[in-house]
DNA sequence: GGGTTGATGTTC
DNA sequence: AACATCAACCCG
């Protein structure tokens, strides 16, 4: 299978936040199928870095579509999103859960003492078992120059899952918005769908 | 299983 | 001061 152009990339940025579940992610030796994204518009979107952060809004203006936007939070996770642009709506995807795919070993020495369902079941897992840090800031994931051993696919069989669009994790600004994308029913997800808002109810 | 808490550092 | 988090720990 073909990695996925770097047209995919530049379309509306909620339209391929959903489209990418159940794609598969494949990172230097590991794949995985994603299983749960979250989008960030440049416009009208308070939780965006955009909204808050120069050097964010620098890199979407400077950046290619399909690029990785890395950055580093609450002191000790990274954090991996893509750069989509020149579609309707800008903005970075937040890529927060993977089924495990291949390269299976590598991962799992990287995620020692866990169980397989919690390799990759939040944003700060993935990036521990896939190995991405800082170094991997601004790697072209599609098109021309991507980064060898790069880049996204459909898996062999098809993207399996249905997609159901929740709240968005962990934020305060903006809480309601419905752009976090799950493959429905799948034990890999961070947050399971409808779970955000039942804590918030207490 | 569910709730709570501590560990960490960059950004503005 | 806030923050796009995780795992260890309690309690049951």
């Amino acid at each position: 299978m073909p990695f996925l152009p770097s047209s995919f990339f530049k379309r509306d940025v909620i339209t391929v936040a959903r489209e990418l579940v159940g794609m598969e992610l494949v990172w230097d030796g590991s794949s995985g199928i994603i299983v749960e994204t979250e989008a960030y518009t440049v416009e009208g979107d308070p939780a965006a870095h955009t909204a808050t952060r120069p050097s964010a809004r620098e890199f979407v203006k400077v950046g290619r579509a399909g690029t990785s936007y890395v950055y580093f939070n609450y002191g000790m996770y990274w954090l991996f999103n893509l750069l989509v642009k020149g579609g309707e709506r800008d903005g970075l995807i937040l890529i927060r859960a993977l089924e495990p795919a291949s390269g299976l070993d590598q991962m799992q020495s990287r995620r020692q003492g866990h169980k397989l369902e919690n390799w990759c079941s939040g944003p700060g897992k993935l990036a521990l078992a896939m190995g991405i840090d800082g170094t991997h800031h601004g790697v072209q994931m599609a098109g021309k120059g991507r980064r060898s051993g790069c880049g996204f696919r459909v898996p062999a069989g098809g993207r399996q899952h249905e997609v159901v669009a929740d709240v968005r994790v962990g934020i305060s600004k903006a809480a309601e918005f419905p752009w976090r994308f799950l493959a429905k029913g799948n034990s890999h997800v961070s947050v399971p769908f409808g779970k955000v808002k039942a804590m918030k109810a207490k």
